[in-house]
DNA sequence: AACTGTGAAGACTTTCACAGCA
DNA sequence: TGCTGTGAAAGTCTTCACAGTT
């Protein structure tokens, strides 16, 4: 009965994300408006998917016009929350974790790592990209000491419940799952997952597809 | 008016991986049938749900027994084309692409690396996991030569559409980026998308929606 | 009794098509 | 004219509920 709760489908939120980067793009080609016919044709959505996303969170459109580049990108990061810093653990430092730590893109759009934690000795110490790695029973007092929020998992499916279970004691809110594994749902927690192998497997499926549909004799 | 295209839903393709790889952990630990009630609560999915995926190609559960988990196994690995091996390759042997190539789990589930290119001297002939690091030029001759069906994608945005260019030609079934942009659709060729700051602002844009709702005093 | 497969209902998402503004 | 925002239609996906099998 007092603030709405807009309840924007799951579909919206990951085509916004792809809105955001392009108008990003966008501004630093100078580009300072934009229709949503163009901006649907640039990454492939109809014109009424365009205008029914962005309408979704207010009205930023100016009939006749389009949308200026500017305000609607400011707009996109505020509901996606990028708008401000978001402090970052990963936990394992394999070869995944260690190339996330250096991937330079996730600190422009606002994530940025202040720990690594692993269990290995001969990793312990080292220092990759910008942060050095400390053993895996810290973990508890950085995310406290630091306020982290969102924590990136790059271990071993087997070790992730325990993983998981150290995190949410820790009072962390968002957890990224690199490991293939289905992580059991906690209150309070969000949890998302990346899964390179059933992407491939996805792509195994659509190929096969395509190559039937294209060989009717 | 011959073969039946059957129309898969895109969001059952996706589960199917899940059952997959649940199974297989099923067989390992000599599990024999399972009921969609109990994958259904191990995945987190509701029974009707499962029972829907399940049969959209075929008829395997047995009333009033379950599924026989050895041969759903194999029905989801023929369904998803995994039940034989795919040549795959690398493009862009960065951070990323090494850490890609090293990762064992492809080639347990039927993606074979062939090759690995990049452009960058000091990286040609180096050898990373258990392929060897060539010249981006020799591109269409490994491919057309080997027969290779998919690539990865791990190269810096400016050069994917070059890179794409130059897979098409070479006779590419299916491609998986990366790089944080869209590509093009072209016909014959099936395109699949990691973005993993796309993830981050997802699990953003969540975490904040909760602590909103958490909230409410 | 325990369970699957599925028609039909319901929920959700996309697309159409047009009123209204610049 | 060129464009947005949106009610309503169409399309897609999920869930219910039950007939039928073991």
């Amino acid at each position: 009965m007092s603030t709405s709760p807009k309840a924007i489908p799951e579909p919206t939120v990951r085509r916004l994300t792809l809105y955001l980067r392009h108008l990003e793009q966008l501004t630093g080609k100078g580009m300072h408006k934009i229709s949503s016919r163009q901006l649907g044709e640039d990454l492939h959505l109809g014109p009424a998917q365009v205008r029914r996303d962005l309408a979704t969170f207010g009205q930023f459109g100016q009939p006749g016009m389009g949308y200026k580049v500017a305000s609607l990108v400011e707009q996109l990061r505020k509901v996606l929350g990028v708008n401000r810093v978001w402090k970052v653990v990963l936990v394992g430092a394999g070869q995944l974790g260690q190339a996330l730590l250096r991937y330079e893109a996730f600190d422009r759009q606002g994530f940025h790592f202040v720990a690594a934690f692993d269990t290995d000795p001969f990793k312990i110490g080292k220092k990759v990209g910008a942060v050095r790695i400390v053993h895996l029973d810290t973990l508890e007092e950085v995310i406290r000491a630091e306020c982290v929020q969102l924590a990136i998992l790059a271990v071993p499916a087997a070790v992730v419940p325990q993983v998981v279970e150290k995190l949410t004691k820790a009072g962390i809110h968002g957890i990224l799952n690199f490991a293939p594994t289905s992580i059991e749902p906690i209150p309070g927690v969000v949890v998302d997952h990346v899964d390179v192998t059933a992407h491939l497997e996805q792509l195994s499926f659509r190929v096969i597809r395509m190559l039937e549909e294209t060989d009717q004799t």
